[in-house]
DNA sequence: ACCTGAACACCGTTCAAGT
DNA sequence: ACCTGAACACCGTTCAAGT
């Protein structure tokens, strides 16, 4: 009552982080990702397009903000449908959360798109793959085989492709250096699965190539994965 | 001698569609896709921007043109590993060819991104799946199933993602009216096995969706392939 | 037929200045 | 602490004009 002065003067709530991130998921669904610029999301919040700049640094910030946004909305739907009798059937819990995930995308479909543009990883992306590699560790697959899994999935795990962890994209980390192990003992606490199966690939492929993983690999047993099912429904048929 | 007049004036060769194209994909593989501009690329060749768009309409023009470029350069790669013993063995053709795809797109890493987001169909990517559907065919997959290859291959078949024919994307065309069928009939000389695929998938299934594909449902098909092949292994070992 | 200069309506971003 | 106006260095593209 005795903040705001002026009758019919709208106060207009405060910019923050979170407003502008949830103003630029609002113009990207409604117009398309192409429409998002910053002046239009200044407009979309009644402000000046330098405004911005005060809660979010650049454009690619809002960006990799815009992806953790919809990565954790997946997150919040998937982590709701996981308690039920998922007892040793790893392949229905990995499906389900996988097509709601999906689902969750259909209604995003520019997401994709900005996913995969994105060169930083977002932690709610990351927190989406431990939890998968430690449905599948459960349904008793390796560390190893999960990774694998992971690479084969490729674009469907989160309806995208996406090298995590891709050794050409940091600044020279490998596995095995000082800086690696630190990430890795750090990550323990919140990403234990996804911890566990990078210690394993370390210790067990340490010059598998300069990075986490072998690209060329990963990829050929994804395709051979494919080959050999497809091969297979075709003798059956 | 005599057509140029004066000494030290270079003539500079004149611009033309296929020029603009290959600079394009020079300045790309060089220094990125995020520095083709026009006003780059025409300096590139030594021109203004605006001259640009006497052998281009955009810009749209230019990345549709370097798609098909890839696509033509790969297609030349794969044509030439084709003939010898691949008698019975679709996988191993398959596989080849998909792997030598591959090595050229790893020289041209911004491709992939590109091919994504192009709308218009490249006649140079819709020949590729055609061989890769005709190989499929003489190693005994049905029409179906090798439409379902397709879907479950997804990026693995080029190196990206792309959903073929996508319904929403075209004017409205849908199968079974007049301009799909025409576009099938035209089709059927050049891409003998992608129309007869189309063929068979209209009369069977005509009422699957609004278009050729139900996205769901290949995507199911993709997600169980890859969830059966891993529990199978996990079960080996 | 082919190329260009000037101009328009946009971008993202900086920076000094306002409250 | 939070927001802004003016300005800069870019974009893609149009259009009338040059040869």
């Amino acid at each position: 009552m005795t903040t705001q002065a002026e009758p019919g003067v709208e106060p207009r709530t405060p910019l923050s982080r979170a407003r502008v991130l949830r103003a630029a998921v609002r113009i990207a669904d409604e117009r398309g990702i192409e429409s998002l610029t910053m002046r239009r999301l200044a407009e979309e919040l009644g402000a000046e397009a330098m405004s911005l700049y005060y809660h979010v640094a650049k454009k690619d910030d809002v960006l990799d903000g815009i992806v953790d946004a919809i990565a954790t909305e997946i997150n919040d739907v998937v982590d709701r449908i996981d308690a039920p009798a998922r007892a040793g059937d790893w392949k229905t819990a990995v499906r389900q959360r996988i097509l709601s995930a999906r689902e969750v995308l259909l209604r995003h479909p520019w997401a994709p798109g900005v996913f995969e543009s994105r060169t930083n990883v977002s932690p709610a992306v990351l927190r989406y793959y431990d939890r998968l590699v430690g449905l599948m560790r459960e349904g008793g697959l390796s560390y190893d085989l999960a990774h694998r899994a992971l690479h084969a999935l490729g674009s469907r795990a989160l309806g995208f492709t996406q090298e995590l962890f891709d050794p050409g994209a940091g600044p020279g980390a490998g596995p095995g250096d000082a800086e690696s192990e630190a990430m890795l003992a750090s990550m323990a606490g919140e990403l234990p699965h996804l911890a566990g199966m990078m210690m394993e690939v370390v210790h067990d492929k340490p010059a598998s190539t300069l990075g986490w993983c072998d690209a060329q690999a990963e990829f050929e047993f994804g395709l051979d994965l494919i080959l050999n099912g497809l091969d297979r429904m075709r003798e059956r048929a």
